[in-house]
DNA sequence: GTCTATAAGCTGATAGAC
DNA sequence: GTCTATCAGCTTATAGAC
């Protein structure tokens, strides 16, 4: 059984070097997609930002293109003058999302300050740009075997991989300093965090009191502080555990990019 | 845009009752396509098997009867002998792997013993279910969109909401009794943990040791043990996070049922 | 920038021979 | 139980009018 043949997903991506979108100036609004009431989108734009409410619905593989089009009020071949191939729309989509939330995790993996505000602050960016970008990172983690197989999303392997080494960094630091336990399995310990918090936000964007009818709504703000306090016991050293929580030096540390 | 509206994916699922597969009575290969060199399966149990990985590998929506046909090396209307639909190949992977699970889960919550005991215990039987019949549960987290919007698997919630109900109880009861955290969210605290175990499930199957290279391999029992000590670290109540972890306890618990 | 029209192939599913 | 042969509709993608 060989992996992905369907060859209409091997062309070559991004045969559009730039075209007109306004990507890469504007820091908060990097997908291409235009999020939280941001000034309007051209139509390539509002195209990118219905198929990634597809993709992340119904995945990529069975997202038609139709489909996408249907929900634009277009034909199904006008699709084609903005993008050259169904990759090449998903390559618009998660380029700019996975380059923005690895930039800015080496950024505060590389602060100089206490390790355990740089693990906080890696929670609370980590939750804030999943949900805020969501469809994307959505598409990013659920779509990750397509992406590994498929060589016009190799860079995503070297974003994730660019990640890795930071959280990395910012573990073996807290641990070496007596912030954290010392037996820590560094490996196991990012991933599960890391799985965690990518599903997290997953769920209180899309099911979010839904799926069990928990009466009770959550915040976003009450989200973050749980995932920090969970994390944070199963990682600190046992003589600190009740320690207080940096978390608003954590959130100067995130806030500083803008 | 609404949701779920290919009409092939509505048809009535179940029009063959039972067929002759050896479903059922084995509690140990409960879904019909059998696991770990166990007695050789029929040709229905082979094609559910092979439909599962495609399933898991690439999505429901993205598998095409056809590629299933050709991985069973028969034609793609031979299929259509055993099953009558997609979504009834669908259903024969998934059914009693969720309904054995949810026993086996309410099983574990009703034992008369330490709440703490039941906790692991259910960690500890949730990984070894999740990774032994890997595929099913995989499709099961992963396509839990598209199940919840089709009105054939409206099994598959009830079975869900069953084992969240026991969690609970669980996890009241440590509440309560003094194991755990007074101040615990039971809602947050269960999501969290089913999200850790399911996705480190789908981890450890699909790509341990692949996706950067970890040096380290890592068995089962390694990964079930980081597991149980991150969670009770989160959890536990601050005077009894040094306690010995009750790990014995918790197997035979699981393994009363043999 | 969107349309009409169409290509070439794939989709789930069916009927009936062997 | 698998085959051959087929259906009607959908798939990604293209060419050229407006």
């Amino acid at each position: 059984m060989s992996k992905v043949e369907d060859g209409s997903r091997r062309r070559e991506v991004r045969a559009k070097p730039a075209a007109a979108a306004p990507r890469g100036n504007d820091r908060r609004a990097p997908s291409g997609i235009g999020i939280e009431g941001r000034p309007p989108l051209d139509r390539r734009g509002q195209i990118l930002q219905i198929a990634a409410k597809h993709f992340a619905e119904f995945g990529y593989g069975a997202t038609t293109i139709r489909k996408i089009a249907d929900s634009a009020q277009i034909l199904s071949g006008s699709i084609y003058h903005h993008f050259d191939t169904k990759d090449e729309i998903l390559d618009g989509i998660i380029r700019d999302a996975v380059a923005f939330i690895a930039a800015d995790t080496i950024r505060i993996a590389n602060a100089a300050c206490d390790p355990e505000i740089k693990l906080v602050a890696l929670i609370l960016l980590s939750l804030r740009e999943l949900t805020r970008d969501q469809e994307a990172h959505s598409i990013l983690y659920n779509e990750r075997r397509f992406l590994r197989h498929n060589p016009n999303f190799a860079y995503v392997a070297k974003f994730k991989i660019d990640m890795y080494c930071a959280w990395q960094a910012v573990i073996e630091e807290g641990s070496k300093s007596g912030r954290f336990k010392p037996s820590i399995d560094v490996f196991l310990t990012i991933s599960t965090i890391v799985r965690m918090l990518n599903t997290c936000a997953d769920w209180f964007k899309h099911e979010g009191n839904y799926e069990l009818d928990t009466i009770k709504t959550y915040s976003l703000e009450e989200v973050i502080d749980f995932n920090i306090d969970f994390i944070l016991r199963a990682i600190r050293i046992e003589t600190r555990i009740g320690e207080p929580i940096p978390r608003e030096a954590a959130a100067r540390l995130v806030e500083e990019r803008d």
